[in-house]
This record gives C-alpha cells, structure tokens and sequence, in this order.
DNA sequence: TTGTACGCGTTATCAC
DNA sequence: GTGATAACGCGTACAA
C-alpha cells in the first residue's frame, strides 16, 4: 500500500540513489530531474520510513523523556519547554511516564533503547539504577530536576537550598518563630536540598529547630494534606509552614480549608512552585517560583549539544528560584 | 559499538535464527541452547533494535498521540490514560502538542506517519486538513473529545450539550434568569455542543435569550478573564455564568476575585471539567465533571483493537459529564 | 532443533 | 549528474 522510495524512482524514471538526494536535499541534483522526482512523490503520496533510514544510516532523530508524572503541572512544563527545542532542531519526543517506580523507569529506558533514542532527558526515580549506568555509556543523559551522585552526564537543577533558605528568611523577617516544613523523601535531591535550605536558615538564625516541625512525606497531595493536618493538630502549632511541592500545596490548602486555622491570619504558608489558584485566594499565595518552561529549554538544548559534541566537559547549569511574594506569608502576630 | 543479534549468535555459537527465536520467546528451543545465548545476550548488554524489526516486520508498536496543549490539565489527564493502556499493549506513545494551529498538526501527523506509528489518538485543532484524510487512509485514527465530520473512524467524545444543559437547568432551579455562557470557536465541537446546551435549555424553560449574555473566546485563560471583565462591567451583569473549560474558569475567578462581585453571594458559577482548587474556594466550585482518564483509556482501548481488526465497524463512544455541585451555583436572591 | 538465505526501505560508496 | 549495489539489524520461510 505505502508506496516506497523505489516505488517514486521508477515512475520518475531514476535510481532509487538519486530520489535519496533529493530527499535529503544532497543537490547535485539536475533541477529537472528533481522536479520530476517531486512530482512522483506528490502523486505516490510518497512518505518516508524514518525506521528504515535509521537502520541505515545508524542515526535516529529521537530523544526520550522520562518524567514521574506528566500530570504534574510541574513536568508538563518542564516538558513542554523541552519539547519545543527538540522540535526545533527536527527530532522527535518519546515520552513516558516513571510513576516515580523504579520498574516503570527501567521499563521506560529500555524501550527508548530500543528506539535507539539519541539521547534521554531524565528527571529520575529516586533511586539509581543500572540502566542508567548501562544507558549513559551508550547515549548522553541529562538529568533534570533532580540529581543523581557519580554519573557523568549533564545537568539541569535548582538551587533548592536557596529557594526554600529564602522562603525561610522572609518567614523570619514577617516574625514567625514556629516554622515547619513539609517536604519529600530525604533521598531525593529536592526533598534533601529543600529541607537542607531550611534547616540552615534556622540555624543562621538562631532559631531552635522543632522536630515535631519536620514532616516527611511523598510530594503528593495527599501527603500534603496528612502532614498538614497532623501540623495543625500539634499542641503547639507552627504558625508558618513551608510546603515543598505544588502538590503538596494543595494538599495543605485542602486540609488548612477544612480546619479553624485561617491564611494570613494564624498561619502563613509559602509553597514551591507557583500554581494558577495562587492568585485566587485571600491572601494570595506567596510561592518560590521555578523558571519551569527555561528549565526544559536548557535541558533540551544541552542534550542537542551533547549528541553533537559527544566528548567536550559535561555541564550542570544550576538554575535559581526566585519568590513571588503575594501576602501569604505573613500573619496577625 | 552496540551489540546486535549476529554479535549473541557469534558467541553463543549459535545462527542469528535461533537468537531470533529466544528474543521473540517462540519455542522450539532447547533449553541449553537458550540459556547460553541468554548468557550471551546479558554478557553482550544486547539491546534488540526495534526499528530494524519494524523494518523487516512491517509492523511498529507505536501509537500516535497528539494533544492541543499538554500543559492543560484535562489533556494530560487523557493523555495520561490513554497512555496507561498502550504501555499494557506494549506500545509506545509518540506525544505531540499541535498547540491547536494547523500546521503543528500537519507536521506532527507527517513526522507520526515517518515513524510508521500504528495508529493515532486526535484531538484535532479545530479545521480539518487534508493530512487527517491521507492519514486516515493508512492507519486508524481515533477522534478524542473534539468531532469532525465527515472522516470514517472511531471516536471518543463527550455529550456536551447534557453537561451545559444540565448545569444551565440548575442555574435557573436556583433561581437565576439572567444567565450568561462564556465558550470557544463555535466552530469546534466543544465550543458549538456546550452552547447548545445552554440555549436550548434557556428555550425549554421559557427564558430570553440575551445576546450580550453570549460571550465568545478561545477557551484560554486570558480569553475567560477578558470576556468575564465584559460580563461584569454590563449595565445589566448575568447573576450566573457558564464556563466552557478549565482554562476560561481560572481566567474568570481572576476576574471576579479582582471585582466587587462575591462568588455565591450576588454571582453564581459553573464551570466544565473540574479543578484541583474547586474545593479551596468558598463557596466551593460546582463543575461540569468530565471522565478524562476514562476518555483517554476507552479512546486507547478502542484504538489497539481497531489495529489488530481493521475492518470492524467503526465505533463512536459518547461519555456522559456528570455535575458536582458544591455552591458555587446559588447565590443570595 | 537449528541454520541458510532473502527481504524490509533506506543510506552510502563506489563507479560511470 | 546519475546509477548499481552493498550494507544496516532483524524476521521468516524453507531447508536440513
């Protein structure tokens, strides 16, 4: 049925070598013979086999994507961005979804593997596997979000310490003393690094840190609204919590709705990573914003590189969060 | 540099026919033979190249998938479902976002068509174009959420006019008669069918239609700030209005959150698909509910057997929207 | 149970 | 400028 390159040399009248010149636009080519040859394609409504080249010519235009979940605002931006570039520079998205499961990321990488993917953009599990050893000695690898120790490849992070280090200061400059955080798994690099940001603040601070304020949870909603409730419920409550996800932001909102504590007046909250209700609310959220889309751009344009440059020093671009103050954070003290 | 089937059926010592055979678990293989070739393969970090199988087989295990815009959260809630069941098939998923132009579309569904994909989920930019036809003659098309006419394929869509009819019927048991509608293109589906709805139950109950009251955007953010700025600033305002998707909603609350109008006290709402802040406002968001996962699943489903029997009659699937009142609707007459 | 040989649609290397 | 033709990595008759 699909009409193939041989197909459009014969009713052209010519080799299937010099259709592949005009295909891939190599010239030397008689302007002629080419037109004649495009004609054939129109009519054979001729589309080539990138499978097929690819076999051949050992190269794919495809990079795989591994994000934990495409649900997550968070990641469809940072996505988005990424695959904007790889667009650009005429490759193709192979995008998969980990579920942040270490089986699902394995199964992911193999698949784009098989693909024979040029390069993959990953934004990991928590854990280390060794497909990603067993990858990245075959294709470039760039890390996004999150980091993973002793692989070579390039990166793309945040300063996480500083996001949630200057959430923590402007909670002390506005008067709190009792501040809490809810964060991620401590293996992780955001939950590590956030956690890390805020504890020093304290400390640089001179303010005595409450384990009771120390809430680990799973960057879901639902974790977010479990520790908050169990925050709230402390005999001694903070009067400032630092959430350390979008989704775990709502889940806090969710809860703090629910309960007698009211926003900017007992309690002030900042959150990571600005969300669309930020400004809905009374007051508005005051968020450490991530530069999401330039996040993926970077990452994208980096791998492209990297594909091309396979040899020169690998990078780590550390990208730097900045808060968007909006009433939140402070409260009737 | 990677090891290929002639590579494991060297070292076994063993002919390229037989690894073929373990690779694709066919039997008819002693068991000691495919114990030293897997020993090969695991020695060799032998990867199969699907491509040069897709070649050779004719066949690829790819689905095409192409969204307007995957940073909308409804898209990715369908995507991310319809994803789910294609992994469980054991294909992968090419995602593209058209960004609802043409041509993004065009050049998504050729690049989809260069890699051989085996079938297509489409949520079409709202003309058609002549790349749908020449696709649909090669491969299955499977329509989500947005109709078009005229194309002998499989779809998955919702009954858009039972969710605006609904929520407009429940506008006026609350006691509202000046009830406006902020919808898209009514060129699309969503955009015509939510607006039929609207009106045909203002008829069935006897209520005038006023033009004013229809206000008529791209069902983006900025176009749902924009057009609810125009409703509020009327001499005569609506005492409720209709939101036509997600995006519009959040570009009207922030409209209304900037305005002397009060949510559930001299204005009412209702808006299609449900948001994660819709149980953070007070009152709470009463929403048009859509089954998105479902969506992308059933549209997933339908596409792999539609695959795998070419042949079967077509199918068009209606979902039902189900309203999820929470207050937003009523107000203080 | 295993091997040989050909074909898939394309690129790339020669020759002419 | 253009054309043969050998790869590319794999599946699959068909043969042994």
């Amino acid at each position: 049925m699909a009409s193939t390159i041989r197909d459009v040399a014969q009713l052209a009248g010519v080799s299937v070598a010099t259709v592949s010149r005009v295909i891939n636009k190599m010239g030397g080519v008689r302007p002629e013979t080419e037109r004649r040859i495009e004609d054939a394609m129109e009519e054979l409504q001729y589309i080539p086999n990138v499978l097929a080249r690819s076999v051949a010519s050992k190269k794919t235009k495809l990079i795989g994507m591994i994000v934990p979940d495409i649900e997550n605002p968070f990641f469809a931006a940072v996505y988005s961005g990424a695959d904007k570039i790889v667009r650009e520079f005429g490759y193709t998205t192979l995008l998969g979804g980990s579920n942040d499961t270490v089986d699902r990321e394995e199964g992911l990488l193999q698949t784009m593997m098989e693909h024979q993917a040029s390069g993959i953009l990953l934004t990991a599990a928590f854990s280390r596997t060794k497909w990603i050893d067993r990858i990245g000695n075959r294709v470039p690898i760039c890390l996004v979000d999150r980091d993973i120790e002793g692989i070579e490849c390039d990166r793309v992070l945040i300063d996480n310490r500083r996001g949630a280090y200057d959430a923590t200061k402007l909670f002390i400059q506005k008067g709190h003393r009792k501040i809490a955080i809810i964060t991620g798994p401590l293996e992780s690099t955001p939950g590590r690094e956030r956690f890390e940001g805020y504890k020093s603040c304290l400390e640089d601070y001179g303010i005595k840190i409450i384990p009771d304020y120390i809430q680990i949870g799973d960057f879901r909603e639902n974790s977010g609204y479990q520790l908050g409730r169990h925050l709230l419920q402390l005999n001694d409550p903070p009067t400032a919590i630092l959430s350390s996800n979008n989704l775990m932001t709502l889940g806090l909102l969710e809860i703090i709705h629910t309960s007698s504590f009211k926003l900017g007046v007992d309690l002030g909250l900042i959150g990571f990573d600005d969300l669309p209700i930020a400004t809905l609310m009374s007051p508005n959220l005051t968020v450490i914003s991530r530069p999401m889309n330039e996040m993926g751009e970077c990452a994208a344009n980096m791998l492209i590189q990297r594909i091309h440059s396979p040899t020169k020093p690998k990078q780590t671009v550390i990208m730097t969060p900045h808060l968007i103050v909006r009433g939140s954070e402070s409260i009737n003290f």
